[in-house]
DNA sequence: CAAAATTAATCAAACGATTGATTAAACTAA
DNA sequence: TTAGTTTAATCAATCGTTTGATTAATTTTG
């Protein structure tokens, strides 16, 4: 059976993926990588042609589980604008906060010039998340529950770069929050809901019209 | 004269600021800054003992230009927290705008997880920043004038998380802004005055009790 | 079925190229 | 001259990749 060898692929994927995000692209050499994962140096060839190839499959694995993850949300007729946004929130926290170290590559690779065939797929991946929000804001502007002049743009950019801050700079973060934010616990238990309610507070505060701000 | 010297020494740290800013540490070699600084290769080892050596030279050029920037403002006695807020947040947009390709680098290597050394100087670095919104946070918290559960963590990961989304992923919030964000006259006029003014709504609305939102 | 032929998977070893670093000689200016 | 610069040449180490050989698995053939 063939099982063996997806799982294998896997396996190689899954360590190249820790090993990439760790030391970046040019860091992380085949050795490195093929010694970690106990497979022979050429078998990284031999499966994905090449180390680039090699990079290029960790982020094709992981594509499919980013498509579909907001989707359906917006459709939702009975919900009221903030309340679908306050869903994605939700959504979008849940999710992103464990894909971490990938998180941090596809971040670290957006950032450098070169390799733009890649810039282009990664750019491509996270447009889905930015136009989903993106259509929340007009929505909510549509109806009027949110305000005419929101900058809907900027308040994406803000979802988004809080978010890579707390993950792609660990040291400063952790620093930051009095907390080692690799510490799996703290992130689940503490982190995440305080992202959660934090995020919806600062966007209700900015975005909605009749937002009462005692409660 | 040893003017030419540190003319010489500063053209190099230029040329590799952009480099290492470009390909990241790892995909910078020796040759190409030397080759694009019309240097001798030696005279990198020369100047500075090592390829780290120039890396950390760098940095240390820069540390100066960043220790002495949103000082003072804490205490001047005759602000409102939030026009002090509002201040620094203007000063901090002007200044960040532009040092572009090092605020770049700086990012990209503090989520990388080896060469602690240099991630502690550079958290150093950014600390000074943090501290001093958070001191102003905690102020107006104290005198009333902010909410009292306000994330002064939180926010200060969103005042430094927006701006490094926008200038770490270029291809992204070009295609979102719908603007080259590399192109300076765009990022001069239009760009910065629209970030202070968003900036400073967002922040407004999170933080300041009395917010008049049909102003 | 079993023997033969073919394909797939894995390995140690070595490849040429490039890396950061060093050397010793040549040059420059005081 | 002498001390400070700059250069070309060279170094060992490491890079990603390729090779030829070997084993395991699969398919074909009689």
């Amino acid at each position: 059976m063939d099982k063996d060898k997806i799982d294998k692929k896997d396996h190689i994927l899954d360590v190249a993926e820790r090993i990439f995000s760790d030391l970046g692209y040019e860091g992380a050499s085949t050795r490195a990588i093929s010694g970690e994962a106990g497979v022979n140096m050429a078998m990284l060839n031999y499966y994905f042609g090449s180390k680039e190839g090699l990079f290029l499959a960790v982020f094709e694995r992981k594509i499919s589980s980013f498509q579909t993850l907001l989707q359906n949300i917006g459709s939702n007729e009975s919900m009221s604008s903030w309340d679908k946004l306050a869903k994605c929130i939700d959504n979008y926290v849940d999710r992103i906060i464990v894909n971490n170290c990938f998180q941090k590559l596809m971040n670290r690779e957006m950032s450098i010039s070169k390799r733009s065939e890649l810039s282009d797929k990664i750019t491509q991946i996270l447009m889905v998340n930015v136009l989903e929000f993106k259509k929340l804001f007009d929505e909510g502007i549509k109806n009027g529950s949110f305000h005419k002049d929101t900058d809907t743009q900027l308040i994406t950019a803000t979802i988004f770069g809080t978010k890579n801050y707390i993950i792609n700079s660990p040291h400063i973060s952790s620093l930051m929050l009095g907390h080692d934010i690799r510490d799996e616990k703290f992130l689940e238990e503490k982190l995440k809901p305080r992202i959660k309610k934090y995020m919806k507070r600062l966007l209700k505060a900015y975005l909605v019209k009749d937002n009462d701000d005692t409660k």
